[in-house]
DNA sequence: CCGCATCCTTGATGATACTG
DNA sequence: CAGTATCATCAAGGATGCGG
């Protein structure tokens, strides 16, 4: 049938946006960069390779659980390399690879960014709070 | 007590990273503009003014719910205006503000970085992938 | 030391129906 | 048209204990 419901060509284009979404490389890596820990861990990866339990003292509010995963996310992605010393006890190391160092001024942008207008974004929240009881 | 379990050292440490977390600028603007719909609707918006309705159908995933939750986070940020004309049927407004519009240089950043960089991530994805069955 | 497996809680998201 | 209210769902995140 040529014919369609509203309700069906709106699923028809909410299946069809929701595929883009899935494509759209600006939201792929938004999706990365935002996740919880990824740009905390980057951005102590940025100093230099760090060992599991450096990272996990550096960040005490992740549990190991995240951190784990954020660090296999970004291995699998191709930001960081994890390196294994057969030793006893294991030592693991995890740095940037190149890939993951091109990511570090974007980061950077957006600290700068965020440096210069979050007090306009405080104030209008104030603003915005005050405004409504 | 000046003594402390490591327990407890932990927990002191965590909350007090946590605590960091809530006032890091970098930090809470990336909570922002990762969050799921906020990009999307604000490109729309770099275009010009959008009523709600014309919002909606340029981005049919988005349900009516969360599209108006994105909108007043945007709003109550100082990021968009909303702009009510009392009439039958009522139409509203919705523009950037200038700090809204600050925020769109750096929004094309990120696609750019995105659209140059996409192809690396996928091919560490299918290489992570093969890697392990 | 590193980190996987398991269980559990909770907040984010979504579908649906209704109103000024 | 532009939402709000309510309920249902679900996956992210966290705590814990064990294993290599």
């Amino acid at each position: 049938m040529a014919t369609m419901t509203a309700a069906q060509r709106r699923q028809a284009a909410k299946a069809a946006f929701e595929e883009y979404l899935q494509v759209c490389p600006a939201h792929q890596v938004l999706e990365i960069i935002g996740s919880k820990w990824v740009s905390l861990v980057l951005s102590r990866l940025a100093d230099g390779p760090r060992r599991y339990a450096e990272l996990s003292r550096a960040l005490p509010a992740a549990s190991a659980k995240m951190l784990t995963q954020t660090l296999r996310a970004l291995e699998r992605d191709g930001f960081v390399t994890r390196e294994v010393t057969p030793a006893v006890p294991v030592r693991v190391r995890y740095a940037l690879t190149p890939l993951g160092e091109r990511l570090v001024p974007l980061l950077a942008a957006i600290k700068q960014w965020a440096d210069e207008h979050i007090d306009e974004i405080h104030a209008a929240r104030a603003r915005y709070d005050a405004s409504r009881p």
